[in-house]
DNA sequence: CTGAAAGCGCTTACAG
DNA sequence: CTGAAAGCGCTTACAG
């Protein structure tokens, strides 16, 4: 039956059980009817029937090798890919990452071996092995685009989660304009008229598209914004910032920082809605379940990450049928939440 | 510098650009000194110049094929590996995998392709990629032992997290006896002389080695163990016949069962622990982090997909200095938590 | 209709 | 010390 010994059942063996040439059995395994080939139903079923006694497979290795695709797609993560304590950014991501390689076929190659440096994880290094992979996607909350640039002129085919700013590169990335602009839109009916943002650095693309959206929208409709970057000034003096400018309603960035910043107006015993307005400009954390409930939007995180892996085979297998857009943008949901409300009367400085 | 264009670079190419053979280039690379084989300083320096301006990697498909290492350790999950909305059960070991893997310079291939069966995945199929990998770490609640012996008479190098009662099999696994002995004695020092069991299926060795603790531990007190199995008797019909034995104390295999007969005795008014102790025989859940606060122990989860790494990583390169053993079992801490009391005078039923 | 041959990118004895 | 050759197990034109 089986056979215990000796290696592994190989076409040559079947071939030689069978006797035809290993050719044939190949032929016969692929069923290929392309160009005239034909094999005969009765030697077809004769190698079938060695092939089912031996239980022989197709080495996969060897059939990746002459297919010149190994069927692996690359993670390049720029910080840890698994959750630690402080963080599992990426799991969502990765959680749809994997459905989709497993509805293509694909086996998934987490580049850990890349070499830690100040904490991220280098691209580009001595003994890059990224060409490991037919492809690979890229994640990261910040990337270099210049790391980027350089990989895209290897030749190196790749997607990257969340929209770049750089000519030639495929993203799935997040519409985050829409949603801030909605929640602005949403504030000012409400009938605020004083804003503050506390926001991050302006590097990121996705920070632009925010900062650009509600200074747009609240401009329009001709509200004072006051805008700090918690990073830069502290979370303690934004939020003195916040009491000081009479502010009804404080848009926030990161949901980290609006919780910190909601438990300093706890502290001081502004009510939120009532007293002062909360939106934020992301996603509400998984783990602070026990939090807050802010008025917010979500990013489709694990269809960004699905998508992604699904540009990703069609740009390595080369267009067939419908294509898909090699720059995606996905659609958030907006939470209502419960801290968005109609602007205090009462001042709470 | 790079190569733009026309596929992936090849030692043959290597070999051009550095006007040696291409078997001079695997010589190279794979630093070979066995038999007398030196290659001068001077060329293997030009050879690595050129791989390193070209970014090469050796395809490990072809490397696979001739039996070569590609510093590459696979993980196989039987379940899908990243959560979804109803269990993260491998987080946590996968993040102790990427870290060592990460310590050790390897890379990680995630099997993703293998099809689900029943939602299970398999380990054995047609296209199974598993030697794509130098070995690999088996992960899975269950797993079946006759695929495991397969597995290891086909000559491939593997460990399994948790331990396995299939000669010959490498594992890390935990030791669940001793924290439920502990915990089964602080049961009989508080008192306790009527214990209630709900356990799950006795068919993995984890469970059989709760369930050998506590009986041991019980019946040497001469203390009453009445048991059931959760799934095949329901939760409610268990809740019933704990109710019904009048135990003052409820041993749980498995914390979502735990969780759900709390809210069950919560729903009947029966207090915890003044009118019944509960005892957890398991980790407590990340997520019901709003949840009971229950007596339990849990296993080092990060530390077990760690130190299996290491244990593969050994037995793939072969015994070199100090040796782990090839069957490890790591301890649980006791957890107090606030459901084991002395127990009740008044009957609760 | 089928077999012999080339080739995928490597590693590893084996000759020079 | 290095190159030419064989071989890993397959697929795919190309001859018979």
């Amino acid at each position: 039956m089986t056979s215990s010994q000796g290696g592994r059942v190989t076409q040559r063996k079947i071939a030689e059980l069978a006797g035809v040439s290993q050719a044939t059995v190949s032929l016969v395994l692929n069923g290929r009817t392309d160009n005239g080939v034909r094999i005969p139903e009765e030697t077809r079923k004769r190698v079938l029937d060695v092939i089912k006694a031996t239980t022989y497979v197709a080495d996969p290795v060897a059939r990746s090798l002459v297919g010149g695709m190994n069927n692996l797609v690359g993670v390049f993560t720029y910080e840890h890919a698994f959750p630690n304590e402080t963080s599992d950014f990426y799991t969502p991501l990765l959680t749809g990452v994997e459905s989709a390689a497993e509805a293509l076929g694909l086996d998934l190659l987490m580049f850990t071996s890349a070499p830690l440096v100040d904490g991220r994880r280098r691209i580009f290094h001595e003994n890059s092995r990224l060409r490991l992979a037919d492809g690979c996607i890229l994640l990261g909350r910040k990337m270099d685009n210049g790391e980027l640039a350089k990989l895209r002129d290897s030749g190196y085919k790749f997607v990257a989660i969340g929209r770049r700013d750089v000519e030639g590169i495929a993203y799935v990335g997040v519409d985050y304009g829409t949603p801030t602009r909605e929640l602005a839109r949403q504030a000012i009916e409400a009938g605020h008229s004083a804003a503050f943002y506390a926001r991050l650095s302006l590097a990121g693309e996705s920070s632009r598209d925010r900062h650009d959206a509600l200074t747009d929208e609240l401009a329009a409709a001709g509200i004072a914004l006051t805008q700090a970057e918690t990073t830069a000034v502290g979370l303690a003096e934004v939020w003195r910032r916040v009491r000081a400018g009479g502010a009804t309603i404080l848009f926030v960035e990161d949901p980290k920082d609006a919780e910190e910043l909601y438990a300093l107006a706890a502290a001081d015993g502004v009510a939120v809605p009532d007293d002062l307005s909360f939106v934020v400009l992301g996603e509400r954390d998984r783990k602070g379940g026990c939090g807050v409930d802010f008025t917010c939007f979500s990013a489709p995180r694990t269809e960004l990450g699905a998508r992604a892996v699904a540009l990703l085979d069609q740009i390595l297998k080369g267009v067939q049928g419908p294509t898909l857009s090699t720059r995606q943008l996905l659609e958030c949901t907006v939470l209502p939440g419960r801290t968005l409300g109609v602007p205090s009367v009462r001042s709470y400085r």
